[in-house]
DNA sequence: TAGATTGTTAATCGATTAACAATC
DNA sequence: TAGATTGTTAATCGATTAACAATC
């Protein structure tokens, strides 16, 4: 089990890898990497470690094989089947993403609660009544799910979600979804909140 | 100065405290608290202690008071202007959003690199093109920024909007901006990047 | 007063940083 | 080989958890 600071160092990671790949860089040192993603060059070799490395030192790593590592690790190779609930201006633009809509992630499937609203939608995605949630995400063997909807009916809509058997939400309503399942993940995006997080960083760091 | 992990769960704190208020509870105790947020009560007194409280203890806190404590620590009664640099979907969706036009912050500037976007744009907040955005942020004395432009324009935006004298930025590109003004905060909100999280966590843990 | 709940100090836990021998 | 860079163990650091006396 690798902490959760290192996984997320490890996706930052791959990402750096995959930029560095296309503009044709082979090798890197954890020195540089490290500077490159703001952290000490022991962090991201500790990091590395927890990968379980058998290959070991020279001059640098090997981007390309350093990629296939993590990508492996955490099954980056096969493609996610996702999902969005709550298809109001935010949802719809985080549907049109296209960095949502090929490779690592899939979205098949949106749903809103607003049957008028599903039709006036133009999209190649199929779309659902909110309704019909749990038994889509069962049928479709839908992974992740991302929550775009008001406050007050989201949890409603992820106990939906969690029914139908998802493992991962990305929730942007600004309330805390209780999950009470240690399986299942969550991941809060609460704008207006961490704009508040930050005003609160800027007042702290005074004086 | 109050540690990160603290000042995060202490706006959470705020925002539940406020909704209590609503629904007209006038006290309530760490434990309950504790069990609201999901952190332990221990937790929940730690962090108020870093407020400096001086009234002490028997039944609980006062939801108003201790409201007002955490309002008037990190200045949370003056309301706090903010923009938004990129009016694509993901930019304008979040522009609407009213839970960021009333009270706390204000989203009072616009930008885009372009000119003809901003003239089909219909919004109550004034627009300007990205040339700008130093010398509006620096003369609106805009303290919050929001990015929602592609990764490849993102660390300039970013370099602009520091030249104008922005102190925190929520970065919506999937990309590490790059500070090196450690006066400045920014929380990252890269969508794919928090999807790939999710799923190297859902790996992580199985066995 | 007695019970409950806090504020605060001490103990535990885990992650980050440092150091260094092993290795290409 | 010599220099550079890794993998890994040990030391430091900080936050979380536990405990308990103080207080309403």
């Amino acid at each position: 089990m690798i902490p959760f600071p290192a996984i997320n160092r490890l996706c930052a990671l791959y990402r750096l890898l995959c930029d560095l790949q296309e503009s044709g860089v082979e090798r890197i040192s954890s020195a540089d990497l490290g500077k490159k993603l703001g952290v000490g060059a022991h962090n991201i070799r500790k990091d590395i470690a927890f990968l379980g490395v058998s290959s070991s030192s020279a001059s640098g790593y090997d981007i390309k094989g350093l990629k296939q590592l993590i990508s492996e690790k955490f099954e980056f190779n096969t493609e996610k089947k996702a999902c969005i609930v709550g298809l109001g201006r935010l949802g719809t633009a985080i549907m049109e993403r296209k960095d949502l809509c090929g490779g690592e992630f899939h979205i098949i499937a949106g749903f809103d609660s607003n049957i008028n609203r599903l039709e006036t939608i133009s999209s190649s995605i199929s779309l659902y009544p909110a309704y019909s949630i749990t038994e889509v995400v069962r049928r479709l063997r839908i992974e992740l799910a991302i929550i775009a909807v008001p406050a007050c009916v989201a949890q409603d809509v992820a106990d939906k979600l969690i029914d139908g058997g998802i493992k991962g939400i990305l929730n942007f309503a600004p309330v805390i979804v209780k999950l009470d399942n240690k399986e299942i993940f969550i991941k809060n995006m609460d704008i207006s909140g961490e704009l508040r997080v930050l005003s609160a960083q800027i007042k702290n760091s005074i004086r």
